[in-house]
DNA sequence: GCAGCAATTCAGGGTGGCCTTAGTTGAGGA
DNA sequence: TCCTCAACTAAGGCCACCCTGAATTGCTGC
């Protein structure tokens, strides 16, 4: 543990995040993301190298270490985790969840993350369908496609990624057209711009850059 | 709000338990609580009253105003209520409340403090007895006295002092010698050094720098 | 082969929050 | 009266973490 502080842990969650999603992670990726200046950034990247939390690659990719990386999924596990505590037990608006857990997740202990698994019965995801890495059951990984890649016809949606949980209008919009994991919705249209679907609140048209962060599976057609 | 960090809410805080404890407040006192050096609680006070959170009385008194006690008294309710979260519903044991609800307390927003109070049923103590401030339930503040003041005969544990839950073996010392809210004791013995008390776990000598912050009500002699 | 642009580095600054060392002040006891 | 001691102030320093502005680097496309 030695010594460590919430910006040693909110940069190696993010960069767990941008791996998450798929995006190859340099110092640039993260100023976006943090809206810190450049030299901030390579900074602090470079005080994680020496402290052992990352690599950065000749070809400039940060990358987490092994002890980067478990810690980096710790602060992912008790944001996810908290997550969940703030909906299913505490009862926070599921908008706000994402915001107050973003500070829950530096100040979480290791008996209260074992004491949340087991009170929340070892959850699989967060309540906006994100994986909790290191709990126990096994993630039953469905086959996820982003919103804006969906072919016509029913889906189910499964996952709201962190990169739209940031956002109140995002996260406002994607609750009032009941976009929320486990949802169903029918994809009627794909274009550049927008996907438009229809769910039980009627039909929306979804910006690109949200439908792409949205994650849906497709509904199988259960032979009756 | 403005600009307030986790130092303006650890002072404050620290300020309004003096306070309670009946402590007249000046900056040598809170000296001696954070171990920090003389200059530093100097210059932090002085940040304090420029922001208008306390005020420096001509005999050095440390006082809060009214915008300082509102904030105080936010961090120490929201600090008895994470205390009630975690033993209540998340099960954390006893002792490890205290240090974990000193994170918690900077992080927990107005929203989840609202929740918090339904989900708990508006308690009136945090699990160490200590009143939870601006809750709406009447605290039904019984008598209490120091057990260190107790005389000899039955009592009932009432309060285990902020001051005490610092320190772990205060705290184990205290759950062992069975001596939590609620548990019965008699008081066979008083001394300078020393209570001595007989529970449920038996005979122990309580030191009298503990016995001064574990507070108890004599109990009454309920007519058969 | 070079301009342009994205990514990064270099140099220099500021603030908050901690420190030490060395005075100053004021009230109480010898 | 004067000394002492607790309480506080003055002055200077350090580190973490943020900034701006001005190079530099290296790939990409003309």
């Amino acid at each position: 543990m030695a010594d460590m502080h919430d910006s040693t842990e909110e940069y190696l969650e993010n960069i767990l995040e941008l791996e998450e999603e798929g995006t190859r992670v340099i110092r640039a990726r993260l100023v976006e993301r943090f809206g810190y200046s450049a030299p901030t950034v390579s900074e602090a990247i470079g005080k994680l190298v020496d402290q052992g939390y990352v690599e950065l690659e000749a070809d400039r990719t940060v990358s987490l270490t092994t002890m980067g990386r478990e810690l980096a999924t710790k602060v992912v596990r008790r944001h996810r985790l908290a997550e969940r505590l703030l909906v299913d037990v505490i009862g926070l608006e599921w908008e706000k969840v994402h915001r107050e857990a973003d500070r829950w997740e530096h100040v979480i202990s290791d008996d209260v993350e074992e004491k949340l698994i087991k009170l929340l019965g070892d959850p699989a995801t967060c309540p906006h369908g994100n994986p909790i890495p290191g709990t126990l059951r096994a993630s039953d990984q469905r086959v996820m496609v982003a919103l804006s890649e969906a072919a016509i016809g029913d889906v189910v949606v499964t996952r709201v990624s962190e990169r739209l949980e940031i956002n109140d209008d995002h996260m406002r919009l994607i609750a009032d057209a009941q976009l929320t994991p486990g949802m169903n919705a029918r994809v009627t249209a794909q274009s550049e711009t927008a996907t438009t679907v229809s769910t039980s609140s009627g039909r929306h048209a979804i910006a690109a850059d949200v439908a792409r962060h949205l994650y849906v599976s497709v509904v199988q057609l259960t032979p009756v």
